[in-house]
DNA sequence: TGTCGATGTCAATGCCGTTGACAAGGGTGC
DNA sequence: GCACCCTTGTCAACGGCATTGACATCGACA
């Protein structure tokens, strides 16, 4: 079936304009979930996108969870693509670069979609592009000293983190420009007229705050830096731990 | 006006069945948003709940941005409270269990209405309650050793965190269950059938990360654990950097 | 008593996802 | 070549959603 599609779609069967097929549905609604795109996905606005009734994309997509979940495919293979041509084939022993490098693809792809990256929120894809990218993340950290358990836990932090601040970003920069500047000046207000009597360190530290609310890229990075200072020290720990006994499995 | 509304709460005026009035409707409103809500809020379940129109509620909120603005602000409010419960009322020396209890309220305080951490996502409010936490949970951060703005830059980084990782729970429990158990059934499928020869950490780990699927709190946990290892970490170089120096303003 | 503003009701609008009935068209078997 | 059917696209409709405007009601106050 998915042959008979893709042949389709190579010979456009020079009758009807360019006929309707997975690929340039998904495609066509990339460019809608773009930031570009307008900020909605809609079954109408993809019909005007494809020239098409928008009840014709149910011949290709269950329901919208179906095309969502597809989406977020592409959206995650993507990311790993990403990571994958910025990092050495092999495992490398700069496992710190190496989990920087997969949260910040991974965030980057999301948000080149936000539209995706709301959409998405909670759902899991089982992309087997994933999954080799998954067992060398773990093999990183396992020769940088953590037990495969633990090392699978850290890949799990990892991973939930990005994806909850990545979509708590995308959820913050798809509101309408009118709700986030009534957000913005709620923190004006609540952080820029302290009375410094009452709130010194507030007081004294409202310029660098009002400075990171519109910078959520710099929040990510402090953050992931943080946690990776955290796994740092986990790895030592299990280095120390481990020392006596040798290498352990 | 907000005087008359209460007032008129209080003597429920003894003609037609208990007047609509802010807060019964945000009582209301509360408790779809709880888990055991149903898992919606609109204007339509809002009215039958309080038996009235639902159209009767924009008299009271100009629209559900309002409305939901107004339930994040009884949500984290009663986030603060929680925490001021649980901690000693002036400034103490445990900053990792300030921090930590801190998380856990915020987080405590949303799940109990997933709606209203889905809804409010990425919105900020500027409740007054909120602010004395904020300056005592940075001076905290400031005695334990870290300069004032690096303090708030930690506060920023843990509330996000917090945020975020809250708001992916709750994105994922209020999906339909059959929805929940199909993206289960992909995580069993990825990650339970792999063949050893091909992943064999991802193999060994298995049986952990599903366990882990099914304890978005554990996860939360654990992030947490990593990331205030990290701030450890900060705080202990911060501390030797001014070692020379004596105590920093 | 009459007026006004605040509150509740009702009907209607427009957008959304989704469904079912119908038409067109090409491939397959006769 | 013909009939058939399956796939694909179109159209109209449904129910649910947030929101609006016109109308009714009722208490307060002059």
């Amino acid at each position: 079936m998915e042959a008979r599609v893709a042949e389709q779609a190579e010979r456009p069967t020079s009758k009807r304009r360019a006929a309707l097929t997975r690929e340039s549905i998904l495609e066509a609604a990339l460019r809608l979930c773009s930031p570009e795109g307008g900020g909605q996905l809609t079954f109408s606005r993809l019909g005007k996108e494809l020239g098409a009734d928008p009840t014709a994309v149910y011949r290709h997509f269950r329901d919208k969870d179906d095309l969502v979940l597809a989406l977020t495919e592409l959206t995650v293979a993507e990311g790993v693509e990403l990571a994958r041509a910025a990092l050495p084939d092999g495992p490398s022993d700069d496992w710190r670069a190496w989990l920087t490098v997969t949260a910040e693809s991974i965030r980057a792809s999301y948000l080149a979609r936000p539209v995706v990256a709301i959409l998405a929120a909670a759902r899991t894809t089982a992309s087997p592009a994933e999954t080799r990218s998954v067992e060398l993340l773990i093999s990183v950290l396992h020769r940088a000293g953590l037990p495969v358990i633990e090392a699978a836990e850290c890949y799990r932090q990892l991973v939930d983190l990005t994806l909850a601040m990545t979509q708590y970003t995308a959820a913050f920069s798809s509101l309408d420009p009118a709700t986030q500047a009534k957000d913005e000046a709620a923190w004006a207000v609540k952080y820029g007229m302290l009375p410094e009597a009452e709130f010194p360190l507030l007081h004294r530290s409202a310029p660098r705050l009002t400075e990171l609310f519109r910078d959520d890229g710099e929040v990510f990075r402090m953050i992931l830096g943080t946690f990776l200072d955290g796994v740092a020290l986990r790895i030592d720990r299990a280095r120390d731990g481990s020392a006596g006994a040798g290498r352990s499995a």
